[in-house]
RNA sequence: GGGCGUGUAGCACAGCUGGAUAAUGCACCGGCCUCCUAAGCCGGAGAUCGCGGGUUCGAAUCCUGCCACGCCCGCCA
């Protein structure tokens, strides 16, 4: 409704100095109505009253008097102190159907990084909040307008890698599965997949890391191979690879199925083999509040600049060897050279590395990113853990959810083929699990439950698509009947006298599509854009309703202009928050 | 022990830069397919906004104390 306030700002602020308040603060106080159904615009009076010497109902019902009539304002209340303010709904239609107000925002360059996940198995459900958020918040961006980098940080050199490259090199099938015998077997459907398949070495790995008999062996082996990639062994580092590399293939193909892909993936090991680690090392050395450890490590005094808690943060070993978080101060330097912001998504653990990854980044004279933390996904049962077979796989969720979507269209559309079925069911069981996801504000610690994420009803992905395919049906079959319809002109509402509560919903669901675009992507959260996409569909539900865009087989303009703005803002919010906008199911 | 976050109807969740009768979905009760796709629409019932103080004309929202839960407090990643 910002093209709303925009009109109407001057025009209260005038009533308001002709009663002698002033209006310096308007621009705040005047606010979208809470309350829904009592305008789009509203003014609290209750700050005028002393000013004033006046009750507040008696300023509010002033000021409906004073207000200076306008083609923009449709009605007038002061109710209870407030001045609520309704647009007009054939200036809300002509604004919204004329091309003309385009808005010109600024285009950033913005470079995200999302899921970074260490490439050593397949994606829980758990996991994959991150690159579901991250990847939604591209998509926002995108739709927004920005140019945007979605980038994958590998990190190809730590400890866990290690442990993969080392089972994958000292255990075969037949050792792995057996000291695995009283776990769960691998689902069957996920054999060749490489992610399920050497997360099994791993997990062997990490059972025999945890007997007493040899473990010290392993583990000094893997310190070796930690240490080498470390200090940018190529050799070390090739094996780390082609350990991995099939794994993340793996899980790359269950983000694709869910729509998520990445420009471009850096690998950590990149900063230390050419060199900016250690300069940047040696940078930090010269720094005011560095300090030196007993055995030659090196930390900075982040207490000295207000950090609470753990004030030392370590970014030297004492061998003088570089930290996950030095090398990702570097990468930190790297991505700022090719952008105007810079957006993380990290998991709520990472809260106090980002936090002291920042300060050493402003401490060198650079900005701190933005970051977008979530909570994990727990289970009915308690925490996600591997270990205790207490997991949701992602590829299981996505089969399980395109099977029920799948039964769903069968029993509603039995003339269906199986090809459409297929199509359709995979739409919407990818779609529902993304949006049963981001719908939820990331900070909630969130309760995965099966019930949930395979809701195809109200206030699901499912709710959204079907409304969008209501609007693809009228297109259609407006385009069978008439062909091309004369683009909009105001003569096409010269008959609309009086427009029904559907239309008028929409218009003003349509009216503030832009602004809650711009919030959601400005603040970070996508489940804001997620809420209004499900009002937009209700809207458009009550407009179906309401409108009978064609009546006995003539085609009404104006109806049909409105239902075709509504279906492209469905189009490109579905596809702003990863809905697929099927035009049939 | 310290830091950060969460606590809203039976369940899940929105609102948190202070503003009205706290929004939505599921579940529950009742109605709507000779009419553009009923994965829909309409109506009903259901909330001491964790608990106690405080600031304010006004508090779910801000401050403070307490309680519960989560995450973190490695020269790991």
């Amino acid at each position: 409704m910002k093209m709303l306030k925009a009109v109407l700002q001057p025009l209260v602020a005038q009533a308001l100095s002709d009663l002698g308040g002033d209006a310096s603060n308007l621009s705040s106080m005047l606010q979208a109505s809470r309350e829904w159904d009592q305008g789009d615009i509203t003014l609290p009076c209750f700050p005028f009253a002393k000013m004033l010497g006046k009750a507040p109902a008696a300023i509010a019902e002033d000021l409906a008097k004073a207000l200076s009539s306008h083609e923009a304002i449709g009605e007038v209340h002061a109710v209870n102190g407030y001045l609520n303010i309704k647009a007009a709904p054939a200036w809300l239609a002509t604004n919204l159907l004329n091309p003309s107000n385009s808005h010109n925002a600024e285009i950033r360059t913005v470079l995200i990084e999302h899921t970074s996940a260490n490439p050593n198995g397949p994606f829980h459900v758990g996991r994959a909040r991150n690159a579901i958020l991250g990847d939604t918040l591209v998509r926002l961006h995108r739709l927004h307008g920005n140019h945007v980098t979605a980038e994958y940080y590998v990190d190809d050199m730590g400890k866990q890698v290690a442990v993969l490259a080392w089972a994958l090199q000292h255990l075969d099938a037949t050792r792995v599965e057996e000291l695995l015998s009283e776990r769960e077997p691998i689902n069957p459907a996920w054999d060749g997949k490489a992610d399920h398949e050497r997360v099994r070495w791993y997990q062997a790995a990490q059972i025999l890391r945890q007997e007493a008999e040899g473990a010290q062996e392993i583990e000094d082996a893997i310190s070796t191979l930690v240490h080498a990639s470390e200090n940018g062994d190529v050799d070390v580092l090739n094996s780390f690879e082609a350990a991995y590399q099939p794994v993340l293939d793996g899980m790359l193909t269950t983000l694709g199925r869910l729509g998520i892909h990445f420009n471009r993936f850096t690998k950590e090991s990149e900063f230390v083999t050419n060199g900016d680690v250690s300069r940047l090392m040696d940078e930090l050395g010269q720094l005011k509040i560095n300090g030196i450890a007993d055995n030659g490590a090196n930390f900075l005094d982040l207490g000295a600049r207000g950090l609470k808690g753990k004030t030392e943060f370590f970014y030297r070993r004492g061998d003088g060897s570089s930290l996950y978080a030095t090398r990702d101060i570097a990468y930190h330097l790297w991505k700022w050279k090719q952008c105007n912001d810079l957006i993380n998504v990290l998991g709520e653990d990472h809260k106090l590395q980002a936090k002291q990854v920042g300060m050493t980044l402003n401490e060198l004279g650079e900005r701190s990113p933005e970051v977008v933390f979530y909570s994990f996904i727990k289970l009915p049962e308690g925490k996600m853990s591997t270990r205790q077979g207490n997991v949701v796989f992602m590829d299981d969720l996505l089969e399980e959810a395109q099977a029920q979507a799948a039964a769903v269209v069968k029993e509603l559309r039995p003339n269906y083929d199986a090809e459409t079925i297929q199509t359709i069911s995979e739409a919407v069981g990818t779609s529902a699990v993304r949006f049963n996801i981001i719908k939820v504000s990331p900070e909630k610690g969130f309760t995965f439950r099966w019930e949930d994420a395979l809701t195809f009803e109200g206030g699901s992905a499912p709710f959204v698509m079907y409304s969008h395919t209501r609007a693809c049906s009228i297109a259609r079959k407006v385009e069978e009947l008439s062909g091309d319809v004369p683009s909009f002109t105001p003569q096409h509402l010269q008959s609309e006298t009086v427009m029904n509560e559907g239309m008028i919903g929409l218009l003003r669901c349509l009216a503030v599509h832009q602004d809650r675009l711009e919030k959601a992507v400005s603040e970070h959260r996508p489940h804001l854009f997620a809420g209004h996409l499900l009002q937009l569909a209700n809207a458009y539900n009550g407009f179906y309703r309401d409108c009978h865009i064609i009546d006995e087989g003539v085609v009404n303009p104006f109806y049909f202009h409105v239902s075709e703005l509504a279906r492209t803002f469905l189009r490109e919010g579905m596809e702003g928050v990863g809905i697929v906008p099927l035009e049939t199911m």
